[in-house]
DNA sequence: TAGGGTTGAGGAAACGTTTCCTGACGAGTG
DNA sequence: CACTCGTCAGGAAACGTTTCCTCAACCCTA
């Protein structure tokens, strides 16, 4: 920058301010573009944020579940898309659910000095979160309720698209209902599973299975669910991995055309097994759009109470959910 | 950090000291943590790696395709795990396979003097990308030959896959084999063409449809493919989602269970699909691992001409590439 | 024509670190 | 005992910007 002012034989603060667009002679924009691009100046980032005043990095975190995951990444794919718009850049990373890893990933984020953040909370309190909370950091947190009280937050309707299957497989004629969950430390897990009881009431014991954290675990504990004597006519699995775990089993056991199924949440090629798989679908790219345009605003420096987003969920009916109970 | 000096009653030097580790009396390191943890310090990236006499910013820029495209993705992911354990951040960006964006990308990603790149090159040389590497930036480009030279690489051996897979085909006995490639644009593309070519020979221009985009593509493609006079007995689909788009196509016409096909990179849900998909697999995980590993050894000072690293496909057989030919 | 007001560019301080250099202190040696 | 050498902590400069402040030049008005 020193070589680009003294070559274009105007001071340092005229180099910024063309740089920066602030209006200046002409004559002089013209020299100092000139200089700047003969010399391939860029203006370096981390010496900017460090003295603007508003200390802006134009960079936005984003802690998700795994970035790899089909839902993490669509929601990734959304903040990216509503932040290149405005030049911010995404620094993002994996928790994979565990609080520890969340938290180092919170405070690189901090030290960082990221202008926002968005966050896939694990849900156990966060010191982190609450400190950059209170050091006035922007937080948006996504697909789960905030463990920290007064952030925004955006989620599906994940109880009321739960209820809302099973009392359509209710009007079909079922009666006998499964149910298979995630992990009750997730908030998600915790809300599907509420929507569940809502709507199908009091059910068997043996016929709710939570705790249920990877498809082998699921396609088990349907095997066992339906090897037993009284078995359902229908089954609601709560998140797309368990969702094909049971179908698996299903397939297995021959049952995949007798048994009405819904899984929780979309995923390719659903529309292309046999039967089809119905599903709750919520849409991760909207809630990753949302999230985003509500921290920006907050960036802009909207202020107000804590915002608390829930977009509605969408059943698609494609088959799988609408095989009715025998006899009918 | 001034503060932190002062309550500790030391100097800023020996602050700096303390909270890199540098060995000083252990009386005024308990000091200067005490007073850090009181004051809840943390250092500042952005005037950290702006006075560093190396400059480092602890974080590689990564441009991907498109960050919620599997592939991308789970390669994104493997980055991550690679980078975590050396304290190092990503910056992820997609470039939609177009060379301006990812221009773009590139020039923010340097302005933000990253440590490092690791880039899924659209493959138009790419005057960012010449220009890092000349500035000293480690590169890697990870899935495609390089559009700079001098570069390190990471991709799989497209054209082998493909090819190993056309003689497994000829050797079950067929004769006339369809292929479905996309754009020729793309590096991959071209390798899993020439595969193709290589193994196949010449064949009928109309079994041969490249420049293929999308699912709905491959689906059109291979229905005119099939629908005209000679068809073929056998198909190969060189990504997953014409992979996808062709079985479509097959299923409408009901011949899924006559017609051979083998895909290019597996998917989710492959094994569920009747009959299930047999693909020729590479491992992106791997892919991503490797890229990354390289660049830390460029990191760590590693010189020495550019490492061009080729990792093996896999081939999977899950029944759809094993149908025999009509008559056999 | 002189004086006050306005505009706009240049100089220097500041952002929060690291690193160089200086100087004090203690130990070892002649 | 005096001198030199080595060790280690503190002060200040420097990294590349932005921003505040000063100051020169110009225009307008009395």
């Amino acid at each position: 920058m020193k070589d680009v002012a003294a070559l274009a034989g105007v001071g340092l603060a005229t180099v910024s301010r063309v740089i920066n667009g602030v209006p200046v002679d002409p004559h002089l924009t013209g020299r100092v573009l000139d200089a700047a691009r003969q010399l391939g100046y860029r203006k370096d980032t981390a010496a900017t944020s460090l003295r603007r005043a508003d200390r802006r990095t134009n960079t936005i975190g984003l802690v998700l579940q795994d970035v790899a995951n089909p839902f993490s990444s669509a929601l990734h794919r959304a903040v990216e898309d509503v932040g290149v718009q405005r030049g911010l850049l995404v620094l993002a990373g994996s928790s994979d659910e565990e609080p520890d890893r969340e938290r180092e990933l919170l405070g690189v984020l901090r030290t960082r000095r990221v202008d926002g953040l968005i966050v896939v909370p694990t849900g156990a309190s966060d010191g982190e979160l609450a400190a950059a909370h209170r050091d006035g950091t922007p937080i948006v947190c996504v697909d789960r309720a905030s463990p920290v009280p007064g952030l925004d937050t955006v989620t599906a309707d994940n109880r009321g698209g739960v209820a809302g299957a099973v009392r359509a497989l209710h009007d079909l004629g079922h009666r006998d209902i499964g149910f298979v969950a995630d992990h009750s430390s997730l908030w998600t897990a915790r809300e599907r599973h509420a929507g569940f009881v809502q709507a199908a009431g009091a059910t068997r014991p043996a016929w709710v299975r939570r705790d249920v954290h990877t498809a082998e675990a699921a396609r088990q504990a349907v095997t066992e669910m339906f090897a037993a004597a009284p078995a359902p006519t229908a089954l609601v699995t709560a998140q797309n991995w368990l969702t094909v775990g049971a179908r698996r089993a299903l397939v297995e056991l021959g049952l995949h055309r007798t048994v009405a199924h819904v899984g929780f949440d979309d995923f390719p090629l659903a529309d292309m097994l046999d039967p089809p798989v119905s599903v709750i679908a919520q849409d991760p790219a909207e809630l990753g759009r949302r999230a985003a345009l509500l921290l920006l605003s907050r960036l802009d420096g909207g202020t107000g109470p804590a915002a608390a987003v829930t977009l509605p969920t969408r059943y698609i009916a494609r088959g799988s959910g609408e095989i009715p109970p025998p006899g009918r």
